[in-house]
DNA sequence: TTGTATGCGTTATCAG
DNA sequence: CTGATAACGCATACAA
């Protein structure tokens, strides 16, 4: 007698009068099995709509069917996109995605994220930066038996365990495009250290100064930290300074939203005395005034791809490669022109 | 013995000399146990670190430490801010956060959730807006005996299912600063039907309106839809009117910022050509130039409280009654003056 | 107050 | 190729 309106596999076997575990062996695709028994049992369970029960899967398999979005990130559209990407391709499997948000500052942090996975049993991981950046990080999943995807702006990993955006070749791109329009003082407002996404998102920078001759003082490189407020400290740095320099090259556009403030708050007209390029393209990006000129960061498509392959050849079918290397592109609005003077 | 480092119950009770079910009492705070027995047994559990395992226990409850965050929600900010609320919420906990995005436009809405419940074996759903405001969703929590707290902008249900703001008198209040500022022609950008907030919010600035002897013209309302493009199209409708409107209300932040992306196409300068309040205070409200005056809504506050009441009193915890009116309020910045006309 | 037997729905083992 | 039986780890009746 069934408490439940759901079938369980009992139910199953017993109308298809098989064992229980050759129910589970069609559910599991089995390759040692009868065609025929197999047909029937698939009918019966058709009939039935029964579909296994997760729980009971979890405490067997010592494996939950949840698949982690681990972060310490403090940008929350990226997150908010990476989480789309993700929900999208677990939308028509049996996963499910839970959130864990970590504190990278924590002492404790190694240890909350190892007592997550130990008791949550999770299937797979994805790791967004900083944190995927974290070896320690990886090598407690290695350790746990936890799948794990890395995001990451740099090739961190082989192609089962990263999806990467080219970071330094963009902003090279999105430089030589300033350089182009004329510039030849451009400020950056640099990520924050030990993120490797601000390590080469300004090694794109200073080789694409390089490469045309032009002269990088230390003086037209602002830390931030990817929020509006650094952004805005940042400018007021950058734009105190004579001559001041008629370009910026922003690693976030949240921070590149504190420079047009900043700029704003001078009196700077943008594009005519300052030129501004971003990076992320936010929705702020196209919101603001000027549109700002930034880069497309593929952030729902490494979501997406990050958990296609999470979850790759887990019902036998047959797996497609997803791409580890997500180009971001340019995006040219209204916030670049050339220097007027 | 042991496959997996963790003790489990057996473990605790075979070191603390009890059986399964006295260390199954202890954990669930049973409170007919000797003083004596209980201190050992929690001893062992102390020393040996011991933690249940969720997946047993989900399966022979048959229900899930898990809440689950539904939402078809047009505005990422806002399920990031509820997202971080609840996550502070439930930190402490045994529970975990599981993010399920509904689109509500599909047929198969209701069956998905559906699915979802019943598979998934949710422990409670925080349901945001505006799914939250659909009756067929709301008994088929309680038909699945899945414990649910709504999000909403008005009283919608008793407060153990509810977190609300105070929409409608906010934005009265908001419109009663325009007013008092002299302002008489004001526009309203408002919310998509079916919504709400959008609904109080309109009401909210009629109210206001009307108090002030002040007409309300149809031409004056235009509809949106939370978006910034719906907000820009709004704009123009009102905008290109003569005499032109000398402030505008917008039902959302977003939206706002698409006002003034139209009044600066315009060459209208803000706040002397025209006034623009929003709503949510989102991050893009104090980035925007100038900074936008806007109603600030605790939809982190909500995520929290609603999370809390959620998970209230499972621990055999005593009971702290959370919130369920949580208030909104006007943030004054640089986007309001008097009308110059 | 404590213990024993049994169920929860699956998968794994090892026979047949 | 298939099936009986034993895990998996915890909770619930029902005894003691």
């Amino acid at each position: 007698m069934k408490k439940t309106g759901q079938p369980t596999i009992n139910d199953v076997a017993r109308i298809a009068g098989v064992s229980k575990k050759t129910v589970s062996r069609v559910i599991n695709r089995s390759s040692q099995l009868n065609g025929e028994t197999r047909s029937k049992v698939e009918e019966v369970i058709a009939e039935l709509g029964y579909v296994p029960n997760p729980q009971a899967r979890a405490l067997a398999l010592r494996r939950n069917y949840l698949i982690g979005l681990v972060h310490d990130n403090p940008n929350a559209q990226t997150i908010m996109n990476v989480q789309r990407g993700m929900l999208e391709a677990l939308h028509d499997s049996e996963f499910e995605m839970v959130v864990r948000p970590l504190s990278r500052g924590s002492p404790t942090m190694l240890d909350d994220l190892r007592t997550f996975l130990e008791r949550q049993r999770l299937f797979g991981v994805f790791l967004m930066p900083p944190i995927s950046e974290n070896d320690a990080i990886v090598k407690l999943c290695v350790e746990l038996g936890c799948r794990y995807v890395r995001m990451c702006s740099a090739v961190l990993d082989d192609d089962e365990h990263m999806v990467a955006s080219n970071d330094r070749e963009v902003v090279r791109e999105a430089t030589e495009y300033l350089i182009a329009q004329g510039h030849q003082r451009i400020g950056l407002v640099a990520g924050p250290h030990g993120f490797r996404s601000a390590k080469e998102r300004r090694q794109g920078f200073e080789e694409a100064l390089a490469a045309a001759g032009i002269p990088l003082p230390r003086s037209l490189i602002a830390d931030g930290n990817y929020t509006f407020e650094s952004g805005l400290v940042a400018a007021e740095r950058l734009l105190e300074q004579t001559p001041r320099p008629t370009a910026i090259f922003s690693s976030s556009d949240t921070m590149a939203a504190g420079v047009m403030f900043a700029a704003r708050q001078r009196g700077l007209d943008i594009p005519r005395d300052l030129s501004i390029i971003g990076f992320d393209d936010t929705p702020i990006a196209s919101q603001v005034w000027p549109p700002l000129t930034t880069v497309r960061w593929p952030s729902v498509s490494m979501g997406r791809s990050g958990a296609l392959k999470l979850i790759a050849g887990v019902d036998g079918g047959e797996v497609v490669p997803e791409p580890s290397m997500l180009l971001s592109t340019l995006v040219r609005r209204a916030s670049v022109g050339p220097p007027s003077r």
